[in-house]
DNA sequence: TAAGTTATGCTCAAGTCGAGTTTTTCTCAT
DNA sequence: ATGAGAAAAACTCGACTTGAGCATAACTTA
């Protein structure tokens, strides 16, 4: 029986119903000390004038290159980390036809351009928590990016691709405050940043001047060779695990 | 710009070629010792003759739901561990038609069934070192899983769904022993083990005899309700981080 | 019954972590 | 200019965690 079905799906692949594949992207960068995601305003239905991820069908190219390629249309970045997600096809979760969404997740440095073109779409770094009521299942699409993006911190050196190519080790926790949404221990985080071999590298300079409200010169930092910290930095009150 | 190209998309999804989507499942188990995972022969083209993953056409269904069918098709199995791995979608990999391909990652606990129906397709337990050689770019999707399988060990108590209901420390032991290539020590492990909350609880059992040659029984432990185990178990030999 | 094997627990030194403190260098507002 | 407040960087300390070994007792097979 199964040699059956399977010689039917793959000599009658016609005789499906049409598919169509598409590449939605969780785009996050910092700004104002806020994480935020790009969307995008829908112009045509289904859900015209509701917010949606930024994405495409895919044409005859890889799946990465798509994503990169629609990320690039709506913000003009080029070196940005991406990594797939993962992909959702619930029949129904686009009513015009069955699609299958590969979503995608994007790390943009510090704002490479404050708005999209301005022009017509309307792409726009919205912060995640106002990020709400997306169209289609970009909602979930979101929560699960959200979710992989903090988890990444833990043990990749991922954060450094949210700053510049020179940053201070306090930048670098603000990152980790931000995208978590706690505050960590400036002490034991400068420690700890310092001992995992790999992830930064001292420039050797100093930052011109000293905070904004006070505070010594800082050490600037460059991303180090590391593709994955280790120790790991664990989230702080994780205690009572995911059960 | 961007808005025509999206313009075009969404309402001439027909002028685009067709695309299938399919699952492929790399399904790991545990035999004699070795980590194995399910590869069926391709009985037609393209590939005829050459093993591969098994899989197929997603149809109007969810694709957990599909991938589930398709790992019960080949051996009857239903009470997997399933979580999706990646999707492979690069033009020309299958040489038919534009394929994506969503693999998934199962893990089942030892053998349910020596081999599948014994019948047609020729499902079999292959050692995954023997697992070479396969059609399309299924080497590639093993290897994916093989990666994303020994990390999952690290951090999940995903171990507990290759052992049956009931097991001892060693079995444990030795299922990450397998799947890791690599001896643990047993003491730290047993200690390890019984540490961390909500990975494994004990049943007031133990095994009616003593192992194969020799010592004392075992007690018998039964997976907890822990969904991530904290503080993780890692890796020995790790030091020198990927870079 | 002897020899070998295993489950389980204990010890100890080295390493890591969270929390707190100290010193020093800045910025800002007076 | 000067004092208050803030932040960078370094250090301390006690509580844990880890890796490596050792110890003991309970079993198996020969």
């Amino acid at each position: 029986m199964v040699n059956e079905r399977e010689f039917l799906a793959d000599y009658q692949p016609a005789a499906y119903p049409a598919v169509a594949v598409t590449v939605d992207i969780v785009a996050l960068t910092i700004r104002d000390g806020r994480l935020c995601v790009l969307l995008v305003e829908r112009a045509e239905h289904p859900y015209a004038g509701r917010r949606a991820l930024p994405g495409g069908f895919v044409r005859e190219e890889a799946l990465d290159g798509a994503a990169l390629r629609e990320l690039n249309e709506e913000t003009g970045l080029t070196r940005v980390h991406l990594e797939q997600l993962k992909t959702y096809g619930d029949p129904g979760r686009d009513p015009r036809m069955r699609v299958f969404s590969v979503a995608y997740l994007a790390f943009a440095p510090l704002l490479p351009e404050p708005e999209a073109g301005s022009d017509a779409s309307g792409a726009a770094w919205v912060p995640v928590e106002q990020a709400t009521g997306l169209a289609f299942d970009h909602d979930t699409i979101l929560a699960d990016g959200l979710d992989r993006a903090r988890a990444k911190l833990e043990y990749t050196p991922l954060a450094t691709a949210f700053a510049g190519d020179e940053f201070t080790i306090s930048e670098l926790r603000q990152i980790y405050a931000v995208v978590w949404g706690e505050e960590l221990h400036a002490g034991n985080f400068h420690r700890k940043v310092l001992s995992v071999p790999g992830f930064v590298e001292s420039t050797g300079q100093t930052a011109t001047r000293g905070g904004e409200r006070g505070g010594p010169k800082p050490k600037l930092y460059r991303a180090g060779d590391a593709k994955l910290l280790h120790p790991a930095l664990l989230r702080p009150g994780r205690e009572e695990d995911v059960r």
